[in-house]
DNA sequence: TTCTTGGCTTGATAAAAGTCAATCTGTCTG
DNA sequence: CAGACAGATTGACTTTTATCAAGCCAAGAA
């Protein structure tokens, strides 16, 4: 890793508060690494090797099961995934592939661990961490089960409306079939949820969206805190 | 808390390598309780006063949203629920209310996050227990973007059926309107997803339920260790 | 016993979501 | 520039799941 890199990695909230000796040790056995696009990462089932950090670009977690493919997450800057498998040594449970181009920092899972061991101020922010993933599947497994797939659409949208400075512009990061699985639908259903959503003032243009009437999408979505606010 | 009940306490994963003196001080601060059937112990967006650990009994966890209500999960002796609320003083995500009489240790919050500071075999045991809980939702997430109902009917008996022996009969510990919740269905679909499984050897007698052909039920489940195995 | 009750099941129907095939559209490439 | 291509959309249709209403049945109460 270049040491110009490091005091960015160490801003980050999983390593601010452990000491820099621990830190020294975490960051000279890990490999900070550009990926090209759709590179698979990691395959679930194998053991897991590393934590990832993803520090530029996009990943898609995703999973499969007789037959199917399902997206199970997007990581973005700055994120950590497959924090649990490392913690417990046991294997992936989800599939990893990059989406664009992405600078990922690896690092072993015996460092990790033995970091876990010698710094309590490290160990409080991994726990802090993990709670954290756990508690965003959870609000994705209630959004799954609680609402139909045009509520699920309206709601993400105003999510990332109000992630990107709501300005009445939404921009997705991710193509539409990856929103769509990512909803738990299909494209085409995808297409006709938006076309559901036009009489709530959702202007689709590519990536671009354009909210022209939110009170009106509220109404139809009834955000939830417990479900869509990211940072409860 | 009557001290001849400390040892069972003691023996759980969560507690069985901590310090004898910080388990003493969880315990004097903490209270083991019983509660009838059908009493709501927490409700979502309530922040987090007590760690649950199931002693007794069953408890369910259940979420609302706009009207809807599904089941999330049923926890069994012994297990904790709400721990990763607990550990991040936020809000419940979830709701929990007993299923029938049940004996259950509630931990006071602080005590909990002093623990984890002052004792660092509680705080591994701590991250292996939440890390678990994080990857059953997410084999809890997958079943359900990746199956039918049918398959997630079948998988569960047939899990269930290895947990309670592999001797031909499951018993479910849950009235069916439970069961539909869990899995993410009506109870009409339930009961019309059993029918579907009579031709694969599954025959339903209240609430237990013998397994004739199990072999043909595999081909129809298609069992997959990373969704099904709690173990893994 | 008879009545009531709640949980479960069944049938008819409707809504939601998925599938398949065809078409469109913007981008990239030769 | 034309052609190829991938992603997105649309239409027709099927399957899955939910909804609503009615009936069944076993357990408990009078």
């Amino acid at each position: 890793m270049r040491p110009d890199e490091l005091p960015r990695i160490r801003e980050l909230p999983l390593f601010s508060s452990m000491s820099e000796e621990n830190f020294l040790d975490l960051t000279t056995a890990a490999y900070l690494q550009h990926f090209p696009p759709q590179v698979e990462l990691i395959v679930e089932g194998d053991s897991a090797d590393f934590l990832y950090v993803v520090v530029e670009g996009t990943v898609e977690l995703f999973a499969k099961s007789n037959g199917r493919e399902t997206t199970m997450a997007i990581v973005r800057p700055v994120n950590t995934f497959i924090l649990a498998a490392v913690l417990k040594d046991a294997v992936y449970l989800m599939s990893a592939r990059t989406v664009e181009r992405s600078r990922l920092l690896m690092i072993p899972t015996s460092n990790v661990r033995t970091a876990f061991e010698n710094d309590p101020k490290f160990a409080r922010s991994i726990v802090s961490e993990l709670a954290g993933c756990y508690r965003a599947v959870v609000k994705d497994h209630k959004n799954l089960k609680l609402r139909s797939s045009v509520e699920r659409l309206a709601n993400r949208l105003i999510k990332y409306h109000t992630e990107q400075g709501a300005n009445g512009t939404v921009e997705l990061f991710h193509d539409k079939r990856t929103l769509a699985a990512l909803l738990g639908m299909t494209p085409e259903n995808l297409s006709r949820a938006f076309n559901t959503l036009k009489p709530y003032g959702v202007e689709v243009n590519g990536t671009s969206i354009h909210l022209t009437d939110l009170p009106a999408l509220e109404t139809l979505a009834k955000p939830n805190q417990l479900i869509d606010d990211r940072t409860v």
